[in-house]
DNA sequence: TGACTTGGCTTACACTGTAAACATATTAGG
DNA sequence: CCTAATATGTTTACAGTGTAAGCCAAGTCA
């Protein structure tokens, strides 16, 4: 039966939980997690929906895995590295990450289930505080006021984002919606985002807006470390 | 016509848009976002699901209505309150809203329609930061990096928050799940909120921790606007 | 050679949102 | 008051969802 069968077999190779959450990501990172299905997903693999779950639980975990995916594309520096730098460089990865899969964000504050992969990554997080010299309340705080501000900023800036360019369009659909002289200074900052948008790209006054208050809070968590 | 008739008629009052919204809100507060159906919905109203339809044009209809229901919660102080005030005091109602309606601050990242209850929240926000003596991109810089912080401590607040009270064993879950060597530094953080929260509660020390971090962003921002 | 396992497929079910047509209630007009 | 019109609720139907159960072929090992 399987001996001289060798020979040139197309042999589909075999599907595997990575494949299928490689080609998730895809989907996901192409056409957005509300379109993503068991069906849609086994088209896009060549295979029927029910093949899926021989390698995979369920579509939650699909999903967790994503974020896993996600969450392991953010660099976090090694232990020892300087506390001030790691969390700016970590911070600023996991925006570019985050810009990257613009699902993610709020698709992870959805998915609670704390992976190796997240524990991980929160383990470092705390682990680079505690040996900047940050006691445990003090560790706990600044991770949970960088982290605020991190995934605050994030998803705020990833529903803004229209998709580039068109942004006068959008600014003018919101005004003509909206009775201008109601929300005048609504109006008034509109401008100001749609004036920087044409010289020189929100998506840099994204950047520095990002830095700015990023650098604020390290500024105030570095005072608060050596009262 | 309209004359004698208003005799004691049993006349089933007629549903309406808001009768529809409150039911949902209801269920949403009781049961999760996710367990909202048109027909688990209709049945909480005794009607049957289709008969929504004549007051709501489809789902994504109620939940925009929900989140305008919540946002319209939020107190905002009236425009010519101190700004340092106003936005202390906004922050402060915004996490107790969304504590309440724990579902809210997710959904609210996921449907980004702008309809005039939130247009309006927007604009007095703005509003108090411009008569706050803050130029157009301040505000703009502002109002970023304080909803940034705010969204986001809720969010983070909303996921971490186990039924109260048997955080012990969620906490034991965790560490055994997570071969407890290998996450020193989550460990011990995790320790000092576990004991916080076994002699004064987990919530008082997340209303410190929010606190801190708001005034924090206040005073920097108070700084930022004298310069 | 067989038995066993692995990985994919087929079928089936309960549940979703909602379009279309229908039926009944309420209101408006003559 | 009776009838026409308009609201409002219902029925039926359909396409799409996640997934349980069982089947079946291809590969592995005794």
């Amino acid at each position: 039966m399987a001996k001289g069968k060798s020979r040139t077999k197309p042999r589909r190779q075999p599907l595997s939980r990575d494949r299928v959450l490689e080609a998730a990501l895809r989907l996901v990172d192409k056409a957005g997690v509300e379109s993503l299905s068991m069906r849609g997903l086994a088209g896009t693999l060549g295979v029927e929906a029910m093949s899926l779950y021989k390698h995979v639980a369920n579509k939650g975990e699909v999903l967790d895995g994503l974020i896993d995916f996600v969450v392991a594309e953010i660099d976090v520096p090694p232990l020892g590295t300087e506390w001030r730098h790691a969390m700016r460089a970590r911070a600023i990865s996991a925006r570019r990450v985050f810009l990257r899969h613009k699902w993610a964000a709020v698709l992870m504050e959805s998915r609670l289930v704390q992976s190796p992969v997240r524990l991980h990554y929160a383990d470092t997080v705390l682990g680079l505080l505690r040996q900047g010299g940050f006691t445990v309340p003090m560790a706990y705080h600044a991770f949970l006021l960088i982290d605020s501000y991190l995934y605050g900023f994030i998803m705020q800036e990833v529903n803004w984002q229209f998709e580039e360019a068109d942004i006068s369009q959008v600014t003018e659909e919101m005004t003509a919606q909206m009775a201008p002289a109601d929300h005048p200074h609504l109006v008034e900052v509109m401008g100001h985002v749609m004036t920087m948008s044409v010289e020189g790209k929100v998506s840099g006054l994204l950047d520095a807006e990002f830095s700015a208050g990023l650098e604020l809070i390290l500024d105030s968590l570095a005072t608060l470390r050596d009262a």
